[in-house]
This record gives structure tokens, C-alpha cells and sequence, in this order.
DNA sequence: TCAGAATACGGACCGATGGTCCGATTGTCA
DNA sequence: TGACAATCGGACCATCGGTCCGTATTCTGA
């Protein structure tokens, strides 16, 4: 592997940085077209293209740069997210940080979530299957060992991002009542 | 309204069938197109397109007819699935039909879910809506009022088709393992 | 039975979109 | 500075959902 040039550094820069500009500020956030990013970052299409292959892989970029920071919190950062964290308590933790992630991305989220063909599982993206993988084993640690996989879906599936954004448009929930009642579900839910 | 003419009603179930048919049948039913159907029912696309509207509506005409038999079984059939089943029961016995309808239709599942963007929020179909309501009324009925609302969703996620889907293809486990742990799973969360 | 109105048919056509291609341009390094 | 490789950019392509309208079919009623 080559290093990049410094145009193509500059280019691909500046499609990121248009891209999550674009996402955020729309209405409609699934109807940006690629077109539409390669003039807001004003680069041809085929530039646009070369360096991210495709739409897919350059939502996960986008995504990507913002999910940064919380994991890695929750890789190596200090209680209550990180590893020196009781593993009842870190998952509750964990629980709670994704979905004050999603509710502050929610037009992210669903950009992300608009390709739902076979090609594109929720379930078998790298962040689903690591953030799962974790909470299994915290699961595991202490609690049900045989339901441990199981009872990790179960609370993920509880802060998907389209069910959170039904609760603050469709019920109008506030942020906190719907942590509120995250707290107590998933407290529950460890009682197993 | 008039009474449907006698070609028009020929069409409109060769159309069904075909589209039926096509999604059951092909290897990725969300690449079923428009054209693919109207050639399958022998019928040009404007008539398709008259007859349906657009390509959701089609979706989900197919889709009524295959959740038929369920929806009946739900609101007037005999218990355990219907009326007359005390609402624990009934809560539990739906959960379970659902998630065997869905294991069962997992190709038509995923093609509904397929265009999920903001003018398609899966819990705002009236399906998810009646579903939801009926199981809110049923733990409110007997159990935590306050939280109603919020258990019906979270028993919902957890039979999500595409976390279902996983739960077959990805984690290899049969529609018997999967049954038995969501019946535990209803179970424990009915006991909030 | 038949004519004429009403309705439905079908496929050419359209606009938009994701993605490709290749001649022109620019960065890099000796 | 020169020359080569990497990059650029936008014209171009295929496909898809959806529309349009001249033609064909069905229905009505006398």
C-alpha cells in the first residue's frame, strides 16, 4: 500500500466532511444522493466513487467518525464504560450510552439502515457483532450463561434505532423518560 | 365504487400470485422488480401499476393475504390465541405465532422491511400499531400499567424478522431452540 | 344481438439514481 | 524540469419505479 497523495487526502476529506454535513442537515436524509455530496465536496463523481467504492462503504465511513469516541470509551476508557467496570453495571452503562448515541444520530441511523436487502444484516455488521460479543460475555460472567447470547440481542433489540426514534415522534417520549425506562427495563432484564 | 371489472379482477390475482410466487421463490425477493412481476402475471406494467399504485402497496397486498389466517386467528379464533384466553396466555401464544409466521414467511419479511426509510417506520404500519395496542391493553390488563407500552415494544423487538433471521442463518439455531427460548424470555419479562 | 360508452390494457417512455470509463490533469520524484 | 503514475471529473450507462395514451375488452341496455 502506497501513501496518498495529497489531493486524493484532501478529496477524500472533504467527501467526508460533506457527506455528514449533508446527512445531518436534510430532511430526508436516505434521498442524498451521491451526486448531491460529490458537488457539496466539490469533486467529480468518479473521485467520489474511487475513494469509497461504494454508497454502502461510505455511510460506514461517515458512521464510523462519529461512533469513534464511544467506542472507544467503552474499549478503554474509565468507568462506567470501560473494562474497570462491574459487569452488571457496564452493560447498563453500555446500554445507555448507545442509545443517548442513537438518539443524538438518528438521522445517521437511518441513512445507515436504509439498505435492508440480504446483503446488509444489522446482525452481521462488525459493530453489532462486537458490541453483542461484549455484552454476551459481561452476560455471561455473572449471570445466565446458557442465555447469555440470547438475553445480549434482547437488549440491543430494545434500543434499535427506529424503535427509539417511533418513541420520541411517534409516542412523544422525552430522551430521559425513555433512558428512564431503559434503566429499569434492562435492570430487569439482568435479573433473569 | 363500481364493480370491478372481470379482466381487471383475473389481473389483479395472476398479479398476486405471480408476485407471490416470485418472492417466495427468488434467492433475494428484494431484487424482485416491478418488470419481473408484470412479465411473471403475463400482464404490462401500467396495468400493475393501476391496479397496486406503487410497489409498497403491492408488497403489502401480498403480504395481507399470507397474515390472513393469523390476523382472524388473533381476533375472534379459539384460545390460546384468541379472545377468550386469560392475557398472560394470550400474550405468551401470540408472541410465539408471530415469531413462527415470521420464521416461517422469512422472504416476504424481507422485503417488506426493505424500504426503510423515514416514509416507511415499521411502527407505524397498521399492523405493528394493532399488534401493539392489543398487547399493551393485555399487560396493562394484569400487570405493570405504567410500563404497558413499553413491554409490548420490547416483546415485539425481539421477534423482529431480521433478528430472527440471524438467529437461523448466522447462529444456526432451529425454530425450536428459538421458540423455547423466546417462550422463557416472554416469560421472565411478563414478570416485571 | 349489437352499438356505444366506460373501463382496462400494455409497453414505449420518463426522470432519477448508483455506478463505470477514459481522456485530461496534477502530484511526485529524480 | 521532465516524465511517469496516480488522480480527477463529468459524460455516459443500465436499471428501476412510475406515467401516459392509443388500442382492446367488457359491460349495458334496448
Amino acid at each position: 500500500m502506497q501513501e496518498e497523495r495529497a489531493d486524493a487526502a484532501r478529496n477524500r476529506k472533504a467527501i467526508l466532511e460533506a457527506a455528514d454535513d449533508l446527512f445531518a442537515t436534510s430532511d430526508s436524509p436516505s434521498e442524498v444522493s451521491m451526486d448531491d455530496i460529490a458537488r457539496a465536496a466539490g469533486v467529480g463523481k468518479g473521485t467520489l466513487f474511487r475513494r469509497f467504492g461504494d454508497r454502502r462503504n461510505l455511510i460506514q465511513q461517515v458512521f464510523a467518525v462519529r461512533l469513534a469516541p464511544l467506542r472507544e470509551q467503552i474499549e478503554s476508557g474509565p468507568p462506567p464504560l470501560g473494562p474497570d467496570t462491574p459487569p452488571r453495571e457496564r452493560v447498563s452503562a453500555i446500554i445507555d450510552a448507545i442509545a443517548v448515541f442513537k438518539l443524538d444520530n438518528a438521522h445517521l441511523m437511518l441513512v445507515l439502515e436504509e439498505g435492508s436487502g440480504p446483503t446488509n444484516d444489522l446482525h452481521e455488521s462488525p459493530d453489532y457483532v462486537a458490541v453483542h460479543g461484549l455484552l454476551r460475555d459481561l452476560v455471561a460472567s455473572e449471570f445466565e450463561k446458557s442465555r447469555a447470547s440470547w438475553i445480549a440481542h434482547s437488549l440491543l433489540a430494545n434500543i434499535r434505532a427506529d424503535l427509539l426514534g417511533h418513541l420520541v415522534k411517534g409516542e412523544g417520549m422525552s430522551h430521559s423518560d425513555i433512558r428512564l425506562s431503559l434503566r429499569d427495563f434492562v435492570a430487569h432484564t439482568l435479573d433473569y
